[in-house]
DNA sequence: CGGCGAGTTGATTTTCATCAAACACTGTGG
DNA sequence: CCACAGTGTTTGATGAAAATCAACTCGCCG
């Protein structure tokens, strides 16, 4: 490892990626686990040096994409696996009719490819929405990994608990709330998480860079609806969201006003 | 190890559960891991001779309960982990206002707690809807088996990232499929797990004892409209859903008409 | 300038929820 | 034996929520 590899976007959401592409192509020196700014936030679970050096020899090095880029696909055996260290992205899963699911928003600290590991491949794909910047791992060392590390091994099983709570959450929205409580849910729940990953900004939100049609496809609901929900909460004061940012000055206020159940995040663990 | 402890419902599925129990308290004898009609099935990895022997110290008894009985408790610390042997459920996520998600059928082989296990509490309960017979693990047992048994390790994290994709199923559905699709997806999905756990009879099709109220709050669809679609699929001769069993006389016709993709359950570990 | 992507708004149609009233079946007690 | 209450299923009538269709805006880029 300690060498940065760039990967170039195949779709349309980044049409001048190629120019800016070749103009950084070159080996740049990847961030050593032991100086990652994630480790510094409150919100993930402190290592020992041990588990640092084995981190740092288990890391194979750093892959930086943009935005548009399909990091992991649906169906395929990922030889990779993930952390996310910048930038943000959707998971999602397609549908033979053309529509697709957005499962879940990929942020900083999170572990991309779990499925990828245990089951033979993966069955959603992971796309970058921004340009983001990810800590690689061998699929195949995993296995040595739970050999001669548990404390880590446990760690992975607790970030596949992490998902399933989410995903036993978005399903409970999708389920049984109507639009208005769903989206508030959903964009109170992301800015808390932006919010502990020190992305808040005193007076400007968060930075969102999603479409409106990527919050839709996650909550189940049209683009128009999605739209005029989006409406109805900035009428009630609730939050704004422009210019891919996102602002909830209050956001007990907002978790009120939608039936969502207080849910901290507490220290996890980083993989 | 070596007992069985019943326990007796609370709420008031079983009427006459009281009387019922106390004729049949009293220590019977568990069965033995190696004897598990469970491990039999071509669904279920095999065990070396070795995880056998450790699995069996590591469970710690085995659990009788009856229909309407809570299991596990949405916002319990579950000092207890268990893996169905016998009997069904649902796992559902309660909301304040009276509504409930159902977020997936507990069937035979299925591991009841990993949230229990890696974080402090439940985020969803357990409910058995027939008598059902639980074979128990402790809690604090756990970090135990990560440090001596990875093979075993690695499976609880297969488990985990197995509901994952189950859920991530489910949101698609919910999210993006009408009512009769959905419905016939998830009848569709719990047929073939069902088949696979060679409860399917012949000309009887699979043990169904779940409400339409149960389909319902896991559809996210009210009851009434859960009943008209069930009604419509019926009409297409697609399958039948009498006396707690369910008939799909062509499965794949199923699928087809109602766009469910394959996929095959595939060996998997048990617990 | 024209074209494209993303957001916005109004009109119309469809799907699904709610309300209401039956029916079938079971166990219970008079 | 029959009335009854309770639970689950079924069906029809009505209304609300959300999808679809269509048009228009704005900013951006070639």
């Amino acid at each position: 490892m300690g060498s940065v590899v760039i990967v170039r976007s195949w779709n349309s959401r980044a049409p001048s990626a190629l120019k800016f592409d070749i103009a950084r192509r070159g080996r740049t020196l990847a961030t050593d686990c032991k100086d990652c700014p994630l480790r510094r936030l409150e919100l993930f679970r402190d290592f020992s040096p041990e588990e640092l050096r084995f981190m740092q020899r288990f890391k194979t090095g750093e892959m930086q994409v943009e935005a548009g880029t399909t990091v992991l696909l649906e169906g395929a055996k990922a030889p990779q696996l993930y952390t996310v260290l910048r930038g943000m992205g959707v998971r999602s899963k397609a549908l033979g009719s053309g529509r697709r699911q957005v499962l879940n928003f990929a942020l900083p600290g999170d572990f991309l490819g779990l499925q990828a590991a245990m089951m033979a491949e993966m069955t959603y794909s992971v796309e970058a929405v921004t340009p983001m910047r990810l800590c690689a791992f061998r699929r195949s060392d995993i296995w040595d990994l739970y050999k001669r590390f548990p404390e880590r091994a446990f760690d992975l099983t607790w970030a596949g608990a992490l998902e399933e709570r989410f995903l036993g959450e978005a399903l409970t929205s999708l389920g049984q709330r109507p639009a208005r409580e769903r989206t508030g849910w959903a964009l109170h729940t992301l800015y808390r998480r932006l919010q502990a990953l020190g992305l808040e900004h005193r007076t400007e939100g968060v930075p969102f860079p999603f479409r409106q049609q990527d919050l839709a496809d996650a909550l189940g609901l049209s683009l128009v609806h999605t739209n005029k929900t989006l409406a109805r909460l900035r009428a009630e004061q609730l939050l704004t969201w422009e210019d891919g940012r996102l602002r909830i000055p209050d956001p007990d206020r907002l978790a009120e006003a939608c039936g969502v159940e207080p849910t901290e995040p507490g220290p996890r663990p980083l993989i």
